[in-house]
DNA sequence: GGTGCTTTGTGAATCGATTCAACGATAAGC
DNA sequence: GCTTATCGTTGAATCGATTCACAAAGCACC
């Protein structure tokens, strides 16, 4: 059985629904209620402004002709939505999950709804999603960019869209950012290492045009030369996850075991725990004893490991609930309020790292 | 510096982006290009239908402009959008995450896009998402329902918007769903742990509301009906998580030793990582030698989890893929294929659950 | 009775993209 | 030269909710 739209026939009822798509419209609410169509509105949007027994014909139109709220069209009049945007590098990633989760909270506080994109750390990814969210007139948009496409987010803001940085730094640029000091979480980590008596450290991180990688590179090399016979080397790999923290495992396991690093830091604990894996489960290679290790993000399964994780911890829905609210202040246009907040790193020692 | 719409004063030009929305329209695309406003139309939606040098001259029109098309307008003429609705019951649990995922690349393929909600297994919130997803008038909703009310998501099929259950049994209901045996997954899981020589069994799961929940319960009581001996106590928890988990396992750590059971099936791999913190880091229950463990999903970090973790495998992102796959179908009003597709779960054995 | 005020409701204009009947121009066919 | 086709383009109508100037009705007060 299939309805068509102006299926001329015969006296027959046609059902004012159409397949996939419901069409009762504000007009015939009106009508059913005999008001206007202002009034109906008037009863969705001010209905202090009605008189009570109006308010209840309509409702009671409402209700019985099942008249839902077309979004698009309220939408089209307003010139905005009620969405905000938000691109991470890996929403199956807990921390970005727990990150959005903060986000959604805020923004429902503010009667506004995040779209999530992914952008797998792709440029192309992400640019889609930010071309799908203009289409939108989103709100603004939250992002944790894949490259270091800095000008494009600001042509974004000149263009009137609010921009937040999330997990990134603004460095001089005009965005607002929600940050966490990589560059000192890198440095807490590999610091650690060493004071563990580790020397020979292996950073393994995915592509250093991810600014969280780069920065936290960059605090292990500070924390390399502070001490005299530590050396650094790096493991490029090419996504922060699981999987790739566990081939990147099974080339530390092939190594000639002379060769062989004595401490791994991970850029992330995805990458930390397909490490572990490759250690502690594919070889007898013994984590902390031949290898210590610590990863970055401080998941909820890092004190559930094979051997419990050491890791750099970051207040991951707080980013996302102050992300939304920085935002807010952007579009509210407020100029007061600071407009880069800086979330401090917290090193959290367990067995990985501590012989 | 604040723009203010219609600003009456002297001259100036007003820039004609106002705050925090882009209004760059059609109308003025065809202006500068000296085209119709159809014919730009055309251009972006059939450009083999435009001459090609109108083509050229309405697209540098458009670059030049910064034109973006206003999704809300299309939406509203064509009377549908491009969106399908994804309600889960925690979007940070990994198994959910994959669901997703494949359930966003099978749209992408079709040229959709996914908007995903968080139910916290709870009803409001799940109707709260559906309201939603009705007013942005999406394609269709996959939902993982929180409770057991299938007749509202009749109601919405009613209504002609296409529902497909995601990990959820329809149960004699017209509903299409994708669902993988829970009740075999269940009867798995513990016919292994008896198998193991285990007899006093606790299921450690949430609501029985759930369906997942219930089913799993279910295969899990046949199997301990089959071994005569064997017992089955359940321990409700308040929501599926790591944290929960966490509770229930100092719960069961705090009974005398004699009363504790030998094996312990968990509803999801998030309790049951909550249960081995509890057990094997804060106590000193070894497992699997004092208590067995099993959990269900087989997400990624389980098999490096401290011990090894036991679970029933399913197969996420195709559970995901295929729900958007028969919402397709639904939405083209194809009759023939089937509308309920059941994949089977897969027993995964590591060290949680053998001695 | 006239004036001013409030309360309640009206209906046309508006947002921006899409669609489609209609039209002008050019080419093709006889 | 006249008809028929094809191609490219036009512009008005449309989708549904919101807004706002305005009207009608009710009331109070001098």
């Amino acid at each position: 059985m299939t309805w068509t739209r102006s299926g001329g026939a015969c006296g027959v009822v046609v059902p004012r629904m159409i397949r996939g798509t419901m069409s009762v419209s504000i007009k015939e609410v009106a009508a059913a209620a005999g008001v206007s169509v202002g009034t109906v509105s008037n009863v969705l949007n001010r209905p202090e402004k009605v008189a009570a027994g109006t308010v209840e014909r309509v409702t009671a139109a409402i209700d019985s002709l099942g008249f839902v709220r077309n979004d698009a069209a309220r939408q089209l009049r307003a010139g905005r939505s009620r969405s905000i945007g938000l691109v991470v590098l890996d929403a199956a990633n807990p921390f970005f999950a727990d990150v959005a989760r903060g986000a959604e909270d805020r923004a429902a506080e503010a009667g506004m709804v995040v779209l999530l994109g992914n952008s797998d750390e792709a440029g192309e990814r992400e640019d889609a999603y930010l071309d799908l969210f203009l289409e939108q007139r989103v709100n603004g948009v939250l992002i944790t960019p894949a490259g270091d496409d800095i000008p494009k987010l600001e042509r974004l803001r000149a263009a009137g869209v609010p921009v937040v940085l999330v997990d990134h730094d603004a460095r001089g640029s005009a965005l607002a950012s929600v940050t966490v000091d990589d560059i000192e979480g890198g440095h807490l980590a590999v610091a650690h290492l060493l004071a563990q008596g580790r020397r020979r450290v292996v950073f393994v991180g995915g592509s250093p045009s991810i600014r969280q990688v780069a920065d936290r590179l960059d605090g292990a090399r500070r924390a390399v030369q502070e001490v005299s016979g530590a050396t650094l080397e790096t493991l490029e790999v090419s996504a922060l996850t699981v999987l790739q923290g566990r081939a990147a495992g099974e080339q530390i396991v092939a190594m000639d075991a002379a060769d062989r690093p004595d401490a791994v830091f991970a850029a992330n604990d995805l990458l930390a725990v397909g490490l572990l894996q490759a250690f502690a489960l594919m070889s007898d290679i013994r984590v902390p004893h031949d290898i210590a290790l610590i990863g970055y993000d401080d998941i909820d399964f890092a004190s559930a490991t094979v051997v419990p994780l050491s890791s750099i911890r970051q207040p991951a829905s707080a980013i996302g609930r102050t992300a939304v609210e920085l935002l807010l202040r952007e579009i509210d246009g407020a100029d007061g309020g600071e407009r880069t907040i800086r979330y401090r790193p917290e090193l959290v020692v367990r067995t990985s790292s501590t012989v």
